[in-house]
DNA sequence: GTTAGCATGTAAGGAGTTACATGATTTT
DNA sequence: AAAATCATGTAACTCCTTACATGCTAAC
């Protein structure tokens, strides 16, 4: 199986709490990936279908959950996770690597973090911490070197930008300190 | 002439500057988009050559330009925007649409803005302003609405999330204000 | 009765990445 | 002399968007 999408990892997350259909999977996904993309459902579908033959999730046509008029000509089509899909996404959060840092990839994992190990959990956070620390002196580097010669406003764009950065270091702080405190009282 | 990319509109950006060569274009181009996407030379040359066929840019040999071995084989090639490149970006800086609010098109046309009339600096402001309102309100929607069943990890990546687009708002206002004062001043 | 939202899909095409391929120059 | 960086490009592939295509259901 090849490596997979944040799509794909966001969509197994959200069948592992509950079978879902595929227009209330986007929705969900908007509002789990909406930050950083929407997803269509030119690329939805496809990836359920893909999903489906790879044993990830399985398709239950779903008649009786349409309105009174029953003998609707196409149902709706509820996706559920399987085993094999459980341990598979199991296997993708646990992972460790570039995609686990950064922006799309992080936030997928930690809209997740519910299911994930204290240990994955905190291996995640110090990935990302360092990913956003080079990030950082990226910033900082570009805008002492190059300090003469940007004019105003792409110097406001950098400036807002490490104001970002920064302000994410200092959230990822308190998550990691937190994971710290709960590691100690559950022991 | 199909719709441009933010790529293309940064390439001409840069060339607007003074003429460049391909690697010199990437670096700049990192430091430039590199906040949202780190591009690559599979996407980079393919995209100047593209330019060049449109007439926007010229190539030219430089082997001047390389170290005291003059003949190398391969020259370095120097990139510089035409007559009809510039009117195409002073057009694609001023159009309107949501390309021009979303995070890269409105990165891309702000690091642009030296070289753009007041007027269409502002119009550009005002559509991120109410993009990110949009966004805003969305997640403040979802915050409330699911309030009950959001667990705690998906709860701290929103409230981060709004976090964001707060200060980026306030960013925004800030400019706005800028741009007025700068507008009476200049009469 | 018509608009908006629910619901599922396909086909064509765009924009990019990764991996490959090559070679010069500079630094250690 | 090895490693890093400069420098330019191609080919295969991936992932996603846009536009199309269809039909039901609820609200106004």
């Amino acid at each position: 199986m090849r490596k997979a999408s944040a799509l794909e990892l966001a969509l197994l997350g959200l069948l592992a709490d509950s079978p879902l259909h595929g227009y209330e999977l986007k929705k969900r996904l908007t509002g789990l990936l909406g930050t950083f993309r929407a997803i269509s459902f030119g690329a939805l579908y496809p990836a359920l279908r893909g999903l489906t033959e790879a044993g990830l999730i399985t398709q239950t046509d779903d008649p009786a959950a349409a309105g009174p008029a029953l003998q609707a000509k196409r149902a709706r089509i509820t996706y559920a996770i399987t085993a094999k899909g459980k341990t598979h996404l199991a296997a993708l959060l646990a992972e460790s690597g570039p995609e686990t840092w950064d922006d799309e990839g992080f936030g997928v994992r930690m809209a997740f973090f519910n299911n994930t190990e204290a240990v994955v959990r905190r291996r995640i956070l110090e990935g990302r911490r360092s990913r956003l620390a080079e990030r950082r002196a990226a910033l900082r580097q570009s805008m002492t070197t190059t300090r003469e010669k940007l004019d105003h406003y792409t110097m406001e764009l950098q400036r807002h930008g490490l104001d970002g950065v920064e302000s994410e270091l200092r959230w990822i702080d308190d998550l990691i300190a937190a994971e710290d405190r709960t590691a100690r009282h559950a022991g």
